[in-house]
DNA sequence: CTCTCTATTTGTATGAGTATATCTGGCGGG
DNA sequence: CCCGCCAGATATACTCATACAAATAGAGAG
């Protein structure tokens, strides 16, 4: 590791030092630049090295922790855990996973996991739904209508879609799981209409998975999903759908 | 400072004191005792009323905030977040939601949440798994033939069943998230076997599932499971299955 | 192999000082 | 007279340095 008091790792500028230093060591860890299981250096020699006091590195420490990336006990140290215990569905991990080397192999997990949840959401939502549910899906399809995906604009219509039938479903545990995981697949789509100009209209599979919804069809609701879903990973520039299929 | 008021940290004593206050105020945010938007109060105010140094009890902020709980800027204060932005799938998160009063709805979700997951991996496990992953499973079919679900070696049988079974998914996302909601719903079936005597022999239906991924049918490991999950449900004795159909 | 003892590392406490966002009030324009 | 904008005051979290306490892994004696 570099010393030098004035390296300070970049990162963001609005963030505290604890919370750019967690930042900063999240990245190095989930980018695998440290084995787990390996020790992380006592708190005053690491604390030093990157030209922070005790106080803000143990904070940064806590954090870590508390995603389950590290654990840390008197004499024994502070180690890196296995990468089973980590919270990788933390949504500051997925940012911070992103930030760093994204692993494509995870990646593919993510979408595979997105294809578990969102149709079981879809059914759900088919079945529960209410008026107001609709209104808002009806909202953010309006939005999409209006705004290319390529735009702030489109894709926060498109999230608020997604969101809506989330919440139709009436499961706080999706919800909370689905938003993490829609979140960070969205910010790899970034890059797909960043580089590509015109991948596709989006709005028609939208418009199935609705109106299935609308009618109440649980099973046409998760069948429209799908397709919407697979789709979408055809659009995908770097993920081939043989990989997928692994 | 004054130890006469060690009033409300009633915490595990194994832990250290930021661990502790972190847990106790962590349920009492989920437990809904403070209101969503509400100040916490101040950092000296706070630490002193709980007995402990500013720098604990700020740690144990750090805790909560990484989980989604809380956010603290300077001048405002620390408030709690809305309830859409709490890491609810966090292990540790949902220890401390049955620490204090789990309430029946959220479970209800685990375990439609469960229901959409579980079955999805046992139809990946069908066809990704190998010969590894299938001694796994059967090794811990064989503890459960030896031990009871009732006793310590049973559950761990039976965990080790199911842990095997995720790993043949080659998925990290759904390993990660299988294991937080198998483990919380698993803790409320203790409940189930502490006071029953004996609900129903559950080898059978596991073995099935262990039939259909050695063969390959994907569909029919599918089933197998679901139907699993059904004859697990219906021997919890507080939740109705008419409460899962909602 | 078990027990004890110690030395290392994290954990806790305290006080001083900094940075930053909110709030207040004044100023100028409408 | 009212409204919007800007600058300073102010409350609050944040950072730092230092000292001491607690716990435990590991060495060493028995």
């Amino acid at each position: 590791m570099k010393k030098g008091a004035d390296d300070k790792a970049a990162a963001p500028r609005g963030l505290r030092i604890h919370q750019a230093l967690a930042r900063t060591l999240g990245i190095a860890i989930l980018s695998g630049e440290h084995a787990p299981g390996e020790g992380f250096g006592g708190e005053i020699e690491q604390s030093e090295a990157f030209g922070v006091s005790r106080t803000a590195y143990r904070e940064a420490m806590r954090i870590l922790t508390a995603k389950g990336l590290l654990e840390s006990r008197p004499k024994a140290g502070t180690h890196i855990t296995p990468r089973r215990r980590w919270n990788l569905l933390d949504p500051e991990l997925l940012e911070w996973m992103f930030a760093g080397k994204p692993d494509e192999g995870f990646i593919i997990d993510l979408f595979e996991l997105r294809g578990v949840i969102e149709p079981a959401a879809a059914e759900l939502a088919a079945t529960r739904h209410d008026v107001d549910d609709l209104a808002r899906m009806d909202e953010g399809l309006a939005g999409m209508r209006r705004h290319d995906l390529s735009t702030a604009e489109g894709q926060a219509a498109d999230q608020d879609f997604h969101t809506a039938l989330l919440d139709a479903t009436r499961n706080e545990a999706l919800v909370s799981l689905a938003t993490s995981v829609a979140a960070a697949v969205r910010w790899t789509t970034r890059f797909k209409h960043q580089h590509r100009k015109h991948p596709r209209d989006p709005l028609p599979e939208h418009e199935a998975v609705r109106d299935a919804i609308a009618s109440r069809r649980p099973e046409a609701a998760r069948k429209a999903m799908e397709e919407l879903l697979r789709l979408a990973l055809a659009d995908m520039p770097n993920v081939k759908m043989e990989d997928y299929g692994r």
